[in-house]
DNA sequence: TTGACTGTTTACCTACA
DNA sequence: TGTAGGTAAACAGTCAA
């Protein structure tokens, strides 16, 4: 058994090989808790033959499929935990020496980082959804840039072997040379910066020699590269989370400024921001904003008009955070079918309105695209019409009518409603007279 | 034939009045 | 405690590959 160990910011990372298996160790240093652990096993040398025996269809799986990254290679099982702590793959071989099984090797491990199975109620959870970033274009992006990258790997490790080769001919004072130093973050002040690698060299060329002989293509290089990247890919994760943190936060200090400077009441005396309603057609084409209503007495509404031109609207705030809009499915529904000309859409069209306008529908697709077919069906207000191109949704307006005046939001994490809000603006001013009639 | 999509229904849970 | 809304799941029908 051998073992190494490197280091990086506030980790550590201990690589373990014996005979049949290694393992990665992947922990916080400082809180001495294991953070991610990368442990790749491999039966004996002898048992995988055995089982190629037994099975007596692996060559041929072997030559009717390219080796990497195809499904037919047939993984063996993967355990996940998403919680990120632990991540195991077993596979029948590391120690090979041949490029199938490496490629093998390869494959495991792409597919170990990129199917981490999370139930959607789950996302829900602030914590998890850094590993389920779905509708997250950076992220997806940055998945798809995995998806290939064991060939993209190995062409680069083949690429960059050549161009060190071409390199080691330089003389260690030529310019070009005094350039790719610069521009290579492996070799900083004379010192090999692989992980687990502080040697110290004379020269770039001597770097590259050892770069070369001790860092080659094999098991362990390449895991070692594997747990870089998925440190990097977790830093990025957690910058984009906390980018859209620190958005929210601007949006919330900006708000609550605005609003004790335009009333002069303390921040504590906030009241929620109705948010921006969409725009209900009229019959005869004109539109009415909420913000326009006449019998809207209330400070935030009065305000309202004055307030969206300085800030970024709720609605357009919730179309790039990851944030789940505080308004229920029905009335998305509703809205999403008012704001079509012809106020109708198919179910694909309010899908496809859902993922346009809010951020947080993008992905988490099994469990929203549920409910919204299922309040469809529930709720008397939206009429299935059978059209010539398939069936469309319309809203019954008679029977939505019906249920204006019942609590129809959820409590969420923001409270962002005021009761009428999920009306439209002339609705929310009926009730409103309404209610001050009838006091 | 199969899988994806659509639509319906039921059950269970949580938040709220 | 009843109601509304969200989530999950089962199931059936349709349609295209």
């Amino acid at each position: 058994m051998t073992h190494s160990m490197w280091e990086g910011g506030n980790f550590r990372f201990i690589f373990l090989s014996s005979e049949d298996h290694f393992s990665l160790v992947f922990n916080q240093k400082n809180t001495g808790r294991q953070r991610l652990t990368t442990e790749v096993q491999g039966m004996p040398k002898s048992e995988r033959e055995g089982d190629k025996r037994a099975s007596g269809r692996e060559n041929e799986q072997r030559d009717a499929s390219p080796p990497l990254l195809s499904k037919s290679s047939s993984p063996q099982p993967v355990e996940h935990l998403s919680s990120g702590v632990r991540c195991v793959s077993e596979l029948n071989s590391l120690r090979a020496a041949d490029e199938f099984e490496r490629m093998q090797f390869l494959q495991l491990m792409f597919q170990n980082f990129q199917t981490v199975p999370i139930r959607p109620s789950v996302l829900r959870s602030p914590a998890l959804q850094l590993q389920a970033n779905e509708g997250n274009p950076i992220v997806m992006n940055k998945r798809k840039d995995i998806g290939h990258s064991a060939q993209t790997f190995m062409q680069a490790v083949s690429g960059s072997s050549q161009h060190r080769k071409q390199s080691s001919s330089f003389h260690s004072h030529s310019p070009v040379e005094s350039e790719i130093q610069r521009s290579n973050s492996l070799f900083v002040n004379g010192q090999c910066r692989w992980p687990g690698c502080d040697k110290v060299f004379e020269g770039y060329t001597h770097f590259l020699k050892h770069l070369n002989q001790e860092h080659s293509t094999d098991e362990k290089t390449i895991a070692q590269w594997r747990v870089q990247q998925d440190l990097v890919h977790n830093m990025e994760n957690q910058l984009i989370q906390e980018k859209q943190k620190l958005h929210a936060m601007q949006l919330h200090l900006q708000l609550l400024e605005c609003i004790s400077t335009r009333t002069g009441a303390a921040p504590g005396c906030w009241r929620p921001l109705v948010p921006n309603l969409p725009q209900v057609g009229e019959p005869d084409g004109r539109t009415e904003r909420a913000s326009e209503a006449p019998v809207q007495q209330e400070p935030w509404h009065i305000l309202l008009p004055h307030l969206l031109p300085d800030f970024v609207s709720s609605v357009e705030y919730y179309k790039y955070a990851n944030i789940r809009p505080p308004y229920t499915y029905a009335f998305l529904i509703r809205w999403s079918i008012l704001e079509a000309p012809e106020k109708q859409r198919t179910l694909n069209e309010i899908y496809n309105w859902f993922t346009r306008m809010f951020f947080y529908f993008r992905h988490n697709s099994p469990t929203w695209k549920n409910a919204v077919r299922h309040n469809l069906s529930l709720h008397k207000c939206f009429v299935r019409v059978d059209g010539r191109t398939g069936a469309v949704w319309t809203v019954d307006e008679e029977e939505f009518q019906k249920r204006k005046g019942q609590k129809i939001h959820r409590d969420y994490t923001l409270k962002w409603l005021t009761p009428f809000s999920h009306c439209s603006s002339h609705e929310a001013s009926d009730v409103s007279v309404k209610a001050t009639n009838s006091q």
